[in-house]
DNA sequence: ATAAAAACGCAACATTGTTGCATTTATGGT
DNA sequence: ACCATAAATGCAACAATGTTGCGTTTTTAT
């Protein structure tokens, strides 16, 4: 439920704020801001601005910005505590190349990634191809 | 050499060009649009901004984007041909958490990603940590 | 040398995101 | 249930980032 969903994130339930989430519930791939803002029927801008950015710093939500396409937002996964951009999760992003959706996808089998010299805190995979839907 | 460069990717060599590559053949890092302007004594702001978009599309450099960071932008590998963000070459991107500079690192050992139903035609890969120098 | 194509430079505009401030709303303690 | 307060909202103004159109200049191939 919305409610409890904002209140384990210690974020307060405001309507507005319950508008929002019911999109990204409601939707199963990954959501630019204007998406949101075509699924509103009235809002302010600003509002929405700040709603997001709450989303993010407790870790309701997190951005996926792939090369050459707009920034999208998707829920964190339960398992997943990202605080700011900082996940523990693991997952990937998935961008599709027919139907132009970005999907976050649970990984069971994590890749290690070893960099000489480099000490490597965290890894984040995004792919493209074609999804299951396309296919 | 510079003009070389330009005209490998078919490119046309103007002074202005110049001065753009050369910030990114002078920088091991990947530098955003800003960093650019700061580097140029004077220029105009559009013919940047479609000079980057030309250097794009032919693949002389490509974007990298990352989560609560802005856009920077690098020279792509000499084995790497990418067009239009489509890349070839397997390299890593990395993001030091202490200088925040961002790398071009090139993987050996690339690992490989399977998903169940998903066809994965291409893999980026992106990490954070602590970069060589900053160790 | 010259003609065609591309790049440049300027203006104007579009999109995306932020800050300040007064008002309204949600929440915890009594 | 009430109240104080801390947070969220809504508005205006602004800042940063990126784009389009168009006339002029430069590059390049012939």
């Amino acid at each position: 439920m919305v409610k409890t969903l904002l209140k384990n994130k210690k974020l307060r339930f405001t309507a507005f704020r319950k508008e929002v989430l019911d999109v990204f519930l409601n939707t199963p791939n990954a959501v630019s801001i204007g998406d949101i803002e075509e699924r509103l029927k009235q809002f302010d801008r600003i509002t929405l601005y700040r709603t997001i950015k709450s989303f993010m710093e407790k870790g309701l939500i997190h951005e996926i910005v792939m090369p050459g396409d707009i920034k999208k937002l998707a829920l964190c996964p339960a398992e997943c505590s990202s605080v700011n951009h900082v996940h523990t999760g693991q997952h990937i992003h998935f961008r599709c190349k027919m139907c132009e959706n970005i999907f976050c996808l649970d990984l069971h089998e994590f890749p290690e990634i070893n960099i000489p010299k480099f000490k490597v805190d965290s890894i984040e995979i995004q792919g493209t191809g074609i999804c299951n839907i396309c296919s």
